[in-house]
RNA sequence: GGUCCGUUCGUCUAGGGGUUAGGACACGUCCCUUUCACGGAUGAAACACGGGUUCGAUUCCCGUACGGACUACCA
């Protein structure tokens, strides 16, 4: 079909990709998938001062781990080629020309200096400076100037930009699928600049060019584009194109307080607002990212698209594809959305629990022997939040109790519980079969004959073994610490413990 | 300041002219469990405000308040 959908997601490569910029990518993928259509990834690299190294490499992994693929674009090629914008220079400049000639743009020489202090002037008047159909007949450009001096001015070599001609009257109107008809009257557009001085064209012109080129049907993109949106219209206008169907996202929030989601948040709040680790090539400060704090892709994925979207069920667990089947434009929100790092974390306890537990043992407890991993693996499941807190328990179970809970002590420590202890001390050493079963039993035998309930002792043998007050099942972590440790262990705490 | 966008439990949200306003996270309680965690059950918790339209408005319209984005030769 000659219609189908094309999408893209089109960053900037001017540092990490903000989780913000991932929901972004992603809404574009599960777009592209549900229509069967076509998710490119576009480089938007035309501000030169502001280039980062690195970072197109950084979008690249982060949408790779995630596996949001583009179907087209940087790194996979395709028929529209290249898909970095600074490769495709000239372009631009060709129908900047187009718009001149057609008289629906035109040169302006004013420096950045001349408009500045225009700007300063406005303001100390009270009001604000537009560059538009008003002030542009008493600027330095094509329309005020004589046609020979800006002929002489090209001629000699004066810098110049290239600004759209915005009409004086009229409204611009478009149906944006999130947020219905949004119209603005054209007297409050600036006449853009559509090249700049340096022969690079701005993100307006160079954005519709190609998603023109690129046959884009659907812009997805976040709500920051939105005032912007009238004057691509108008481009798109200027040029005689359809425009593409627009649907401007909601932002993504801080999680206390106003404002939207930053850098700075992630400081504070300690959670990653990247998806990847990013070391900063100048300062060499490193930001944390989704992955390296240990969040599951799928854990990721699933709560992110949620942020902002909702399937309009009760299901809440989404695999990428589920994602995909269920997803619609029509069921996002307008409102932004706050960035709760509790629900993050709830969706990756969900997920780990699905991992595959010898998997999980293997990349995350390498240096145990396979079955231990996984009996380990096992036993701390439902405890963590983060894949790599595995090693860290098992480290904390591993090493011999370093002081012992007070707490427990202090009310459960007494006659009973002492000669409980010293009789599992003594009936220890003679359990034949050394699993959870038959340590029970053993326990379970000897106390009931000396007349001493389970209860009074059981705590106080976990506090004496791992020096804890809680913890997981203790049969079975007495089977992992294994018999000789365990006896001596008990040996340990009944010489430590206060007298009675 | 101007333009545009938004506003349902603390948070993410469902819903939509007449509902006990539903779910999830977080929180409380209970059950399960020798303990903790998991799991299960349960509780507290919301339609920003003021007008209009209407028999009836949380839902539609208009204001106000609040929040946000944009207002660069940045994207």
């Amino acid at each position: 079909m000659s219609d189908s959908v094309r999408v893209r997601f089109a960053p900037s490569p001017t540092g990490p990709l903000h989780i913000g910029g991932v929901r972004t990518a992603l809404y574009n993928y599960l777009f592209a998938r549900k229509m069967g259509g076509k998710f490119l990834l576009r480089i938007e690299d035309t501000d030169q001062a502001r280039f980062v190294p690195g970072a197109e490499n950084y979008i690249l992994e982060s949408l790779a781990w995630l596996g949001i693929s583009p179907d087209e674009g940087v790194g996979v090629g395709g028929p529209h080629e290249p898909y970095r914008q600074s490769e495709r220079k000239d372009l631009y400049k060709a129908y900047a020309d187009k718009l001149l000639a057609d008289g629906k743009a035109y040169y302006a020489f004013d420096t950045s200096e001349d408009l500045d202090a225009m700007r300063a002037s406005f303001e100390s008047q009270g009001s604000a400076f537009q560059y538009n159909s008003l002030t542009r007949v008493k600027l330095k450009n094509s329309i005020a100037l004589a046609p020979a001096e800006v002929e002489q001015l090209i001629a000699s070599g004066t810098p110049y930009v290239i600004r759209l001609k915005v009409p004086a009257k009229g409204e611009v109107r478009f149906q944006d699928s999130i947020r219905d008809w949004v119209h603005v009257h054209t007297s409050s557009i600036d006449d853009k600049v559509l090249m700049k001085s340096d022969g690079m064209p701005t993100y307006h012109l160079a954005n519709v060019v190609d998603d023109h080129i690129m046959e884009i049907t659907h812009v997805i993109r976040g709500e920051e584009w939105l005032p912007s949106a009238p004057l691509h219209i108008l481009l798109y206008q200027a040029f005689g194109w359809k425009a593409p169907q627009f649907a401007h996202l909601p932002l993504l929030l801080k999680p206390e307080g106003n404002g939207k989601l930053s850098k700075r948040d992630a400081d504070l709040g300690g959670f990653p607002v990247f998806p990847m680790e990013w070391t900063d090539p100048a300062t060499g400060a490193v930001s944390k990212g989704f992955k390296q704090e240990g969040y599951l892709k799928e854990a990721t994925l699933n709560f992110l698209a949620f942020l902002g979207w909702n399937p309009g069920t009760e299901q809440e667990m989404f695999s990428l594809t589920e994602l995909a089947d269920a997803f619609s434009l029509e069921r996002i929100n307008k409102a932004g959305a706050k960035f709760d790092v509790k629900k993050a974390q709830w969706f990756n306890e969900q997920y780990i629990k699905q991992q595959d537990p010898a998997a999980l043992a293997a990349d995350y407890l390498p240096n145990l022997p396979a079955d231990q991993g996984l009996a380990f693996v096992h036993l701390f499941l439902d405890r963590i939040t983060f894949p790599q807190e595995l090693a860290v328990k098992v480290a904390e179970f591993q090493a011999r109790p370093a002081i012992y809970d007070e707490a427990v002590l202090a009310s459960k420590w007494n006659a009973d519980a002492l000669s409980g202890l010293q009789f599992i001390a003594q009936a220890l050493p003679g359990v034949e079969s050394w699993e959870p079963e038959g340590i029970k039993h053993a326990i379970h035998e000897v106390l009931e004959a000396n007349g001493i309930k389970m209860g009074k002792v059981m705590q106080i043998l976990r506090v004496a073994l791992s020096g804890n007050g809680a913890g997981p099942d203790l049969m079975i972590s007495m089977q992992l610490w294994g018999k000789a440790e365990v006896i001596e262990r008990l040996a340990t705490a009944l010489a430590k413990f206060p007298a009675l």
